[in-house]
DNA sequence: ACCTATTGATAAAT
DNA sequence: TATTTATCAATAGGT
């Protein structure tokens, strides 16, 4: 259709080149539409010219994305897959690996035992038996680390009250609500344990008793027996 | 072109539609070759039909994922970066909370205490020691139930033999291995504890000592204690 | 970009 | 669904 009729093969002439790919890509985008508003269709065109100039069609009320979802659902593997494969696999992996993590969690909070052989009974009884020891014996670490610290405190208090006392002459102000009868020092009787050992512990535990609230949040951000096991 | 002109829009009678949407098609596919050949050009299309039979053409030499990804390129945005980055979202939250659950793990078995609070380490120690009983009174509850079950096919087997023993007319085959010495019955002494309570319970647990390997793989395919925390 | 002779596409009938 | 054919549409080459 035209001035004479042409050979289909690659038209040499750069600027017929372009002229025709004008021309014609115009065509095929009306015939595209007309096929879309007459036949009911879905159609996504995409061209590349020699020069690297994109142009592109889609049936009005849909996009491009839909109908290469459309596509792929279509010929029934995702063309992008193969990118998406590996992340899908490790997602699903982390999952399961999760999903089995939770299960244990739970088992070692003593729930959800009925699945358990009785050698993995035995076994996780052991296993926790052992943590409790090692969580016992860390907590006393904790309790005489803070217990020696709070004890260097108060010996520094002390000694900055004593010399202050001394520094008033050995007068006291009864202001200060202190009534020295300790000899030399004059600090309160029962203010505060300065024994050692397990009695100082005790105290000092019982002086952190009230935080029921940590000070900074947890790794997990969650109060042991209190993990949303359902998530993930 | 056709025997009459034709107005651009929806063609109601489906059987015509059907026959336009086929010729129509296969000449924008022509269309799109020749355009391909004479231009030099790339072009992906992809059509569905209003009765959803879908159809493709594209560029020789070339395929419909590269042209996309070409035109994703074009237009400087991926059309499925939404996904993607859902699922990217998606993967690095299940490792965060893969991470704390191993943590957690980790602290219910005594280990990596250093970073917890005083307050934390007593919630885990109350927690984990809660655990260590309902661990403890499911085991002996499973201990319980199976010497039960242990006695019971044990009294089966007995009456069994007991019956045997009358129809062969109290007569003793050296041949059985058993010594008729427990009056009426003739049941080897010692070959199980019949008693119930604690002895038995005691007797059940030395049976079941030998078994560390579990008859059925753990839920999370692991024993206790030997969970490689390095993984996600 | 526009023009137009000419080829190509296709609507309707079969 | 394929073929035919009268007609309309697309476009090659020229301006």
């Amino acid at each position: 259709m035209g001035r004479g009729k042409i050979e289909i093969k690659r038209i040499e002439n750069a600027t017929n080149r372009q002229v025709t790919y004008s021309k014609r890509r115009t065509g095929i985008m009306k015939k595209a539409r007309e096929l879309t508003v007459l036949c009911d269709a879905q159609v996504a065109i995409i061209m590349f010219s020699s020069t690297g100039k994109y142009h592109e069609f889609c049936s009005p009320g849909t996009d491009i994305k839909t109908i290469f979802d459309l596509y792929q659902q279509a010929i029934g593997t995702s063309l992008w897959n193969e990118q998406y494969e590996n992340m899908q696999r490790t997602l699903s992996h982390l999952k399961d690996i999760n999903r089995n993590l939770r299960t244990e969690i739970r088992q070692r909070m003593g729930e959800d035992l009925d699945s358990l052989e009785f050698d993995e009974l035995r076994g996780l009884e052991q296993n926790v038996d052992t943590a409790l020891k090692e969580v016992r014996h860390r907590k006393y670490h904790v309790i005489t680390t803070q217990t020696e610290t709070y004890k260097k405190k108060v010996k520094h208090s002390y000694e900055a009250y004593k010399n202050l006392h001394q520094e008033l002459g050995m007068r006291e102000d009864p202001a200060f609500g202190f009534v020295d009868n300790t000899g030399a020092g004059g600090w309160p009787d029962g203010a505060v344990a300065l024994g050692g050992g397990a009695g100082a512990a005790a105290a000092a535990a019982e002086m952190y008793a009230f935080r029921v609230v940590p000070s900074q949040p947890n790794l997990h951000g969650m109060a042991y027996g209190s993990h949303d096991l359902r998530l993930g």
